[in-house]
DNA sequence: ACTGCTCTTGACCATTTGATCAAGAATTAT
DNA sequence: ATAATTCTTGATCAAATGGTCAAGAGCAGT
């Protein structure tokens, strides 16, 4: 009886790899011109591999896609789970902006990916907006809340400053052209962390 | 002599009335797919009209997201334009933030349509970006600044200043999604607008 | 009413693009 | 070594899509 058309469950060494580099070349393509833009002729091209050999590992488009974001979509909470109850409220901050301005700053890339996708209605990721990130940010508002409660935080939406923060911070990588079209030189990544933890921490202290 | 393939050089009623018919569903489709995952069949769809006849007022895809693009951007700059030096820093820059927050409530088509094309690199409108953008902005950055030198306000970065108004408030436009899906229900516009003139103003006061 | 221009559209075309297939090459297991 | 499985690709397909064309309908000026 013949085998037709299973995908081979196990994982090989080729597998590991030309997923791999797959998955890299994708990051390229879509997050420079989003799902829709990005063509699959292009991300065999940058993975010097064939088309068919391509699909080979992934069968749609819109698999590779997925792949992509699952990849990385837990790595992009982790610098907010990281925050901290028990530690100082300033430097936790502080210490969550760092982190998500080096990771604009590292990854333009992945941070376009998301934006895109969440710009055209997020239609793939619908249910970790609404599920685990949902959670994580109600129970680090809490924590904000509670901070702001023992007087160690000035009093503000616990909410709106988690979304401000991730505005600020992505805005480095979403929007870098205009950025460096504005200051007419391309932007110091460590002079605007610097900026950035002044605007947004200064009205914090109580 | 046959006047073969040229466009009418008058402006008819009729053409007013379709090319405004024509840009306001090329900004619902443009802002909801993109450049490049809009197709003009949905836009003439749209615009209940037919494909011929939607080529017949823009001869190009392009030519809808090009004039789409020029006849917003103006509106862009107007509240920036309108930072008075000889005001209150804090209430222009109140002003400032309430004016684009509003923006971001009442026309989100229109922060997604721009967000999108400066997340690809901006393709189209690189010389508004280095010219107009750059210039407004030098001149309202000497502004911030010399209220910083009068010590009417705290010592921050003007530029980034800028940039951070400008992402927290087009946040709520462009990933409105994300926004709702954290807080589980719409967002309210005046909470948002309440919380976001606190967290950015708050730390600005000498 | 006639004339010339503007407006509208069904049919059509070429290209792009996501995806398939069959067949052979390479690798792995026995 | 040999069989089985995994990997690779040229050729090909069907659908989607940006854009054209020719011909007719509508409208304005005379």
């Amino acid at each position: 009886m013949p085998q037709l058309k299973t995908k081979p469950l196990v994982n090989t060494r080729i597998q590991a790899r030309n997923k791999e580099l797959i998955l890299d070349a994708a990051l390229d393509i879509f997050s420079a011109f989003g799902f829709r833009g990005a063509t699959v002729d292009q991300i065999a091209a940058k993975s010097e591999m064939s088309k068919p050999n391509l699909l080979y590992y992934f069968r749609r488009k819109e698999d590779i896609y997925v792949a992509l974001l699952e990849h990385t979509l837990s790595d992009w909470l982790e610098p907010l789970r990281e925050l901290n109850p028990a530690g100082d409220p300033l430097s936790e901050l502080a210490r969550y902006i760092s982190a998500k301005m080096q990771m604009s700053d590292a990854n333009p890339k992945a941070s376009r990916l998301f934006a895109n996708e969440i710009l055209h209605g997020a239609p793939m990721i619908e249910k970790f907006l609404k599920g685990p990130l949902r959670q994580l940010v109600a129970e680090k508002a809490q924590v904000i809340q509670s901070w702001i409660a023992a007087g160690k935080l000035a009093p503000v939406d616990p909410y709106h400053l988690i979304f401000a923060i991730w505005a600020v911070t992505q805005h480095y990588a979403d929007f870098s052209v205009q950025v460096d079209a504005v200051l007419g030189r391309r932007e110091d990544a460590k002079a605007a962390q610097k900026a950035v933890l002044e605007i947004l921490l200064r009205g914090l202290k109580v």
